[in-house]
DNA sequence: TATATAGTGTTTTTT
DNA sequence: ACACTATATA
């Protein structure tokens, strides 16, 4: 083993975290401030200093990108260090309780082979049951799953989910939660709260369980603490309490998932809960210029009950932060376009250094269409994700009923696609015959010849699928992952449906089916059927930001929540307007304004060089028009951070506009995509579109090329003769 | 009873 | 882009 010094180029607060031995310590990492540095050191540190064998060391993240980062860079220190005894367990509070329950959930009276259930498929679930219960009239079904999810993240039983609600249809509710978890576990299924929640359920009924873990797990660290809901606090808690070597990382500022139950309390009262923890506080940020923490300082420091940091640099003022006011959403994406391209003639800069931020995914299509019609490279995180496409899902479907004769969720999803002339009336009929019977719904239709009340063509058509899934469920033990997926592609009927009619619509359906082969061939060397079983396991776990191809030379844009923990030389937050940013949702609680913020600070903070923020006077939401303020947290930073502040008026017009003109409804010339228009400046060109009071212009003189004028105030006239 | 088709509404953020 | 609904047709 070689030597290495793990606190060289480290600053005095990081190397007394690196070197932290025992006990609980909570480290503040404001944004910037080197912490996966931090936590990558320290777990050397133990490793290569202290002796601790990897093989105990336990460090959580939220997602499976962090997880990955901080993976490769603890075996590149490790490998520096000549160290090669193993690494250690860097995974995701949902994948790492994957791993725990299926070595003991069958404890749980619930099958090792459990299916992981998406947000979707508990909605169908959930569906299911309020047309059982026929309640479908009263009840909001994603309401009921927003309930359900609280629930879960709280760790209440039924009976808590009712104390705990003052609704009207709370009764209701708590019926649909027991009935719903009654089903999921008849099923083999865990949805997104089940995996953390049952692993604690695990470790509370069985103490010798925790016992095993508490000892495998002697150093753990958890990143990103101040997302923790009260399931992954108890979860945590359990596990460190016989050893108390529990390091937590991270920023109250950056909260920004209460609404998925995160309980920012977790964090602020880590000292109470571990009175003999050291604290630690990173305020030095190393990502971005002075000018851009000081304005991200000005928009969060108006939240109350913080914990107080003010992030500074040694890498000096910096670009002003650039204010970007634009007169529709149109607009702002075309002057985000010229910005780009500025900068990237200017200085070098590569389309992959720029990153647009909004706060809905609404907001991605204008954008995305700027984009296509510049031609410009960008990629979109986030949105429509790939495995929640209808024809992926279907697919997946298939797989896990073969792992899984009791996942109901996906054999009713797939019992009638392609369409084989088994409707709803004839489900009914089978589930009838199943609850008199007290089988399962697979198990009912095995036994279909029996249900005197079904047409002969009705239990040809069963039989028909359930022999389609019961020779693709012999080929699951036998074939590689990827012939496996081929089989059920192609014997569904599924391609044959695809192929019948050869549309734009079908040929990417197909082409999207394709790239799930391409993910499953990555299975393809495993033992069988466990490939499968891991390959579900990856498409029930794996988000859009996983991803994200690196080495791409494109424009990012994705949502402020999907950009945390990220960086880019140059960030746009867009959309920079009240009712939008903070959105309307939050405008009457003061609580979901602070998280607002948080977002704000979070997106703001993710700049290294320079800043944009964005804002359209008029845009179209819903097919309506709206005018909206400007955001205030514009309007909280002060004007010697900000450039080219409310002037109004696009890079190519110099003419300044008041608040005034924004008011009166614009007159726009008569100008029409085609026509030939002449400029003082510019000369003459051709107008490639008009689109939001926007004309994109192309001069004849190469000098200025495609340029994007607002009519209202463009000196622009129409050219008569050729 | 099942299916095809057209029309309408949705969306705040997601492991 | 998807889900859901209403309506016509086999």
């Amino acid at each position: 083993m070689k030597k290495i010094d793990l606190t060289q180029d480290l600053n005095p607060q990081q190397a007394e975290a690196v070197l932290h031995q025992k006990g609980p310590l909570l480290i503040i990492a404001g944004a910037g401030s080197g912490k996966t540095r931090v936590i990558t050191h320290r777990v050397a540190h133990l490793i290569l200093e202290l002796g601790v064998p990897s093989y105990n060391i336990l460090a959580v993240t939220f997602t499976n990108k962090a997880a990955g980062e901080m993976k490769q860079r603890v075996e590149k220190i490790l490998q520096q260090a000549n160290f090669d005894l193993g690494l250690p367990l860097v995974a995701t509070f949902h994948s790492f309780c994957v791993r725990i329950l299926r070595a003991d959930i069958d404890k749980l009276a619930i099958e090792r082979s459990f299916t992981i259930y998406d947000d979707k498929d508990s909605l169908s679930l959930i569906k299911k049951i309020v047309k059982k219960m026929g309640l479908e009239e009263d009840i909001n079904i994603k309401q009921v799953a927003s309930y359900i999810d609280k629930a879960k993240n709280n760790l209440w039983t039924s009976a808590d989910l009712r104390a705990n609600s003052s609704y009207h249809l709370a009764d209701k509710i708590t019926q649909i939660y027991a009935e719903y978890q009654r089903e999921l576990k008849a099923a083999d299924g865990l949805d997104f709260g089940d995996l953390i929640s049952r692993t604690v359920e695990l470790f509370q009924k069985f103490p010798d369980v925790l016992d095993k873990y508490q000892e495998r797990f002697k150093y753990i660290m958890v990143d990103e603490y101040q997302d923790t809901n009260e399931a992954q606090y108890v979860l945590t808690n359990l596990l460190a309490q016989k050893y108390r070597n529990l390091v937590v990382v991270g920023d109250d500022d950056q909260a920004i998932y209460s609404w998925r139950g995160a309980n920012i309390q977790n964090i602020l009262s880590f000292e109470d809960d571990f009175p003999e923890a050291k604290v630690v506080k990173l305020e030095q940020n190393y990502r971005s210029t002075q000018n851009i923490l000081d304005a991200a300082w000005q928009v969060i420091c108006k939240n109350s009950g913080r914990k107080e940091k003010k992030l500074w640099t040694e890498q000096g003022r910096g670009d002003l932060i650039s204010l970007v006011e634009c007169f529709s959403e149109v607009d702002e994406g075309e002057r985000i376009i010229g910005q780009i391209e500025d900068l990237i003639l200017e200085r070098r800069a590569r389309y992959r250094d720029f990153a647009l931020l909004y706060r809905t995914n609404a907001q991605s299509r204008v954008l995305e269409e700027a984009f296509l019609r510049h031609g410009i490279p960008y990629q979109i995180i986030g949105g429509v994700k790939f495995y929640a496409r209808k024809e992926v899902k279907d697919i997946i479907a298939y797989l896990r009923l073969l792992l899984n004769e009791n996942d109901v969720v996906s054999l009713l999803r797939v019992i009638n696609v392609p369409p084989r002339k088994i409707g709803e009336k004839t489900i009914e009929t089978v589930q009838n015959f199943a609850n008199t019977q007290g089988l399962s719904f697979w198990q009912a239709l095995l036994r279909t010849e029996e249900i005197d009340s079904l047409g002969p063509q009705t239990k040809v058509a069963i039989s028909r699928f359930v022999e389609v899934v019961l020779s693709l469920r012999k080929e699951a033990s036998k074939l590689a992952v990827s012939s496996l997926v081929r089989q059920v592609i192609e014997r569904s009927g599924y391609k044959k449906m695809l192929m019948a009619e050869a549309t734009e619509e079908n040929k990417d359906r197909m082409g999207n089916l394709e790239e799930l082969l391409s993910v499953a061939k990555k299975y393809d060397q495993m033992d069988r059927p466990d490939g499968l079983l891991l390959f579900l396991e990856e498409v029930a776990l794996v988000s859009d930001l996983d991803n994200m191809e690196e080495g791409k030379n494109g424009v990012i844009l994705m949502t402020l929540h999907n950009a945390k923990g990220l960086e880019f030389p140059y960030v746009f937050v867009t959309g920079m307007e009240e009712e939008l940013f903070p959105h309307f949702n939050s405008l009457d609680d003061a609580a979901a304004l602070e998280e607002e913020r948080r977002l704000c600070y979070v997106g703001m903070t993710r700049a290294k060089k320079k800043l944009f923020l964005t804002l359209a006077r008029s845009r179209l939401i819903y097919g309506t028009t709206k005018n909206n303020e400007p955001s205030r947290f514009l309007l909280d930073i002060s004007p010697d951070l900000l450039q080219g502040a409310f002037v109004g008026s696009l890079d190519a017009v110099s003419n300044y506009s008041t608040d005034d003109e924004y008011s009166q409804e614009p007159e726009y010339m008569d100008i029409n995509a085609g026509d030939l228009v002449s400029h003082p400046t510019f000369g003459r060109g051709k107008v490639v579109s008009v689109q939001g009071g926007v004309a994109t212009v192309s001069f004849d003189n190469d000098k200025y090329g495609v340029k994007r004028l607002a009519l209202s105030v463009a000196p622009l006239e129409k050219e008569k003769d050729f």
